[in-house]
DNA sequence: AATGTCTGCCCC
DNA sequence: ATTCTGC
DNA sequence: GCAGAATGGGCAGACATT
């Protein structure tokens, strides 16, 4: 398959937001490409390189690419920031760069899939002294012989930005819809069908081509029948019980993905084996699944409505997730939220768990403690997560508890059991105390019993709580509505903006990332920054509502200085600041920073006088952990 | 050898 | 991590 | 309700520069 194919796909993609439409052309590229490419079509539609499982990463970002296409058009890097803060996006610039060149160039080669992807990989493997240069090469080496619209994806690619709205539910629907049974009728009406022209393939919406055609009284018929009949199509009584049959074949892919997280070997059982292949993939105790996540509650009233009562609650630590795996061989590994092995960096909670009875996987959030057993902040623990060298020092300096609180694997797989069973095998594995313990929890009837425990957790020193569904099944990857958390929701600041920058993407045209500061006799003092809580679009609704294009207009007339991205301004206007946490930090002028901030609104009618002070930073920062000490 | 810059589907 | 947006 | 794309501080490691 030519490069070039695959990015006017990707061109297509990027102009729709429709989702239909989007996965109409993925499952297109699916079905036109030979099995054997399947992998790596489906990693670079990803906007990835490596497989997820994969430690190898490409170690390009913004820096070294503009070396890259300073290499390959021969421009300076203050002109390419120049451009970059035009577009938002250095692919943008580099498809410029193609084309302004390609007036003067000849002949290139023509890339194809296979090539790209295998160049791509190589970024990973060179290490030590001219590692950077050696990226460069590779990268010049394919831009060379790019086109415009293939320099802009390759420049993607490298960064892992393809900003297509293309996620994995549109390339798992794709999948279905390339390669397994679909119901009649459902998305007659989404046919993308600009390339009329191409009817070679017959097939290329779900409902049509050379499929058997089979009538179901039922969905759950229509799975049986879909499993024996791998080309059927699929006549359903009505609409939504064809909607019904989509949604279990869509779930079994599903499955499929989430116990192996790799999109190629799905698409290749789906093609090959069918529904009954896919259904017959399974958790494997020491590979690691997505976690599940939860959403944020605006109120404890509105989380319990959410889960639903009764239903259980439980501390919420400020640590880090761990998945822990014990194989069938009683060996343990562990994983981060991102599915990173960091068995090596815990050896004191692989002793912790290596005589629970495996095969079996907890879930659970390990916290750094002190000497005296109380809690450490997260920056402390955060200096074990990565860490490759001294790991036996920063093992006893920083000592973890494990705090379990699901099970995902025991004795065959429990994702699909309810969660109060779940929990029940938490209890059962778990000691109540120690290094390793279940997280503290309890049932709740009604809301003042979460209000009282809600305040147990914060004067033990926890974020906040948990709130999940008895009922709910173990949902990898997903953020779903049946667990939530609730937090204290922290006061605001008053600061001054001092610095900004130009943001990427969707962005491009507008100030995106706010540089703050406290004011201290006189002068402004840095404290951080935020770049989230305004909206893009104004909401008529609402005459408050704060955009970028707002702020970006009341800020214009105070640019002092530009360069690249980065803007310097007067220090005149104040915004009114939200965060979780005050942090002492080296990185600002003030000594501090703020965890999680978010813009509330514009205070015009303040001054920057009328900024926060440091001092006040001060009490606010010595005032903050003793929340919840009634 | 010390310091600075950049990177991470990093952790939060 | 938080927040906003389109389907 | 969900997924995707914007954006935050701070950590260790790796490489470049001085």
């Amino acid at each position: 398959m030519r490069f070039s194919q695959l990015a006017s796909c990707f061109l297509a993609l990027e102009a729709t937001s429709k989702r239909l439409e989007k996965t109409s052309r993925v499952s297109a590229l699916i079905r036109q490409c030979d099995l054997d490419l399947l992998e790596p079509l489906l990693l670079l539609l990803q906007g990835r390189i490596y497989r997820l499982i994969d430690p190898r990463e490409p170690g390009v970002s913004d820096r070294t690419m503009i070396k890259a296409l300073q290499t390959a058009y021969g421009i300076s890097p203050a002109a390419i920031e120049t451009r970059w803060r035009k577009h938002g996006d250095l692919g943008l610039v580099a498809e410029e760069l193609a084309k302004a060149q390609a007036q003067v160039r000849l002949v290139a080669e023509t890339l194809d899939l296979q090539r790209v992807h295998t160049t791509l990989t190589k970024l990973a493997v060179h290490e030590g002294a001219g590692a950077i240069d050696h990226k460069v090469r590779l990268i010049t080496e394919l831009l060379s012989h790019a086109d415009p619209a293939e320099a802009r994806y390759i420049v993607r690619l490298v960064l892992g930005q393809l900003r297509m709205g293309v996620g994995e539910g549109i390339i798992r629907d794709a999948i279905c819809w390339a390669f397994l049974p679909m119901p009649k009728g459902l998305f007659d009406s989404n046919e993308h069908c600009d390339d009329a022209k191409d009817n070679s393939s017959g097939n290329k919406t779900p409902t049509s081509g050379n499929r058997t055609v089979f009538t179901c009284d039922t969905a759950d018929d229509a799975l049986i029948i879909a499993r024996d009949n791998p080309q059927a199509l699929l006549i359903l009584p009505d609409e939504s019980a064809a909607r019904q049959a989509y949604n279990l074949i869509i779930s079994t892919v599903q499955h499929a993905l989430d116990v192996s997280n790799d999109f190629a070997a799905v698409a290749l059982v789906a093609r090959t084996r069918g529904i009954g292949g896919l259904q017959a993939m399974d958790i494997t105790p020491g590979k690691p699944l997505k976690v599940m996540l939860a959403q944020k509650a605006e109120s404890m009233e509105k989380g319990l409505a959410s889960v639903g009562l009764p239903c259980q609650a439980e501390y919420k630590y400020d640590g880090f997730r761990v998945q822990i795996h014990i194989d069938p061989h009683q060996e343990v590994s562990i994983f981060t939220r991102r599915l990173e092995n960091v068995t090596r960096q815990f050896p004191d909670i692989v002793s912790m768990v290596k005589d629970l009875p495996g095969p079996l996987i907890l879930d659970a959030e390990a916290v750094g403690i002190d000497q005296d057993g109380s809690f450490l902040p997260f920056q402390s623990i955060s200096q074990r997560i990565r860490r490759k060298h001294r790991i036996a020092d920063s093992v006893r300096r920083l000592r973890v508890q494990v705090h379990v609180f699901d099970v995902l694997y025991r004795q065959g797989s429990m994702l699909s059991r309810p969660f109060q069973e779940r929990r029940k095998a938490v209890q059962e594995l778990v000691p109540i105390n120690g290094p390793l313990q279940a997280a503290t929890a309890t049932t709740i009837a009604e809301e003042k019993d979460a209000v009282a425990f809600y305040e147990k957790a914060l004067a033990a020193h926890n974020e906040g709580i948990m709130l999940k569904a008895f009922d709910a099944p173990y949902r990898p990857g997903s953020r779903v509505g049946s667990m939530v958390k609730v937090k204290p929701v922290m006061d605001g600041l008053d600061l001054v903006i001092v610095e900004a920058e130009w943001g990427e993407g969707k962005r491009a045209t507008w100030l995106t990332s706010f540089t703050l500061a406290c004011q201290h006799q006189g002068t402004c003092l840095a404290i951080g920054k935020v770049g989230t809580g305004l909206k893009e679009k104004l909401d008529d609704s609402d005459e408050e509502t704060l955009t970028f294009a707002a702020i970006t207009e009341a800020l214009r007339p105070l640019i002092e200085r530009q360069e690249g991205r980065a803007v310097w301004l007067r220090p005149e206007l104040v915004v009114e600041v939200a965060f979780e946490e005050i942090q002492k930090s080296p990185s600002y002028a003030s000594g501090y920073a703020l965890r999680f901030p978010r813009m509330i609104r514009l205070r015009e009618d303040r001054a920057a006088d009328d900024a926060a002070s440091l001092d006040e930073v001060r009490i606010a920062y010595e005032q903050q952990y003793r929340r919840g000490l009634t």
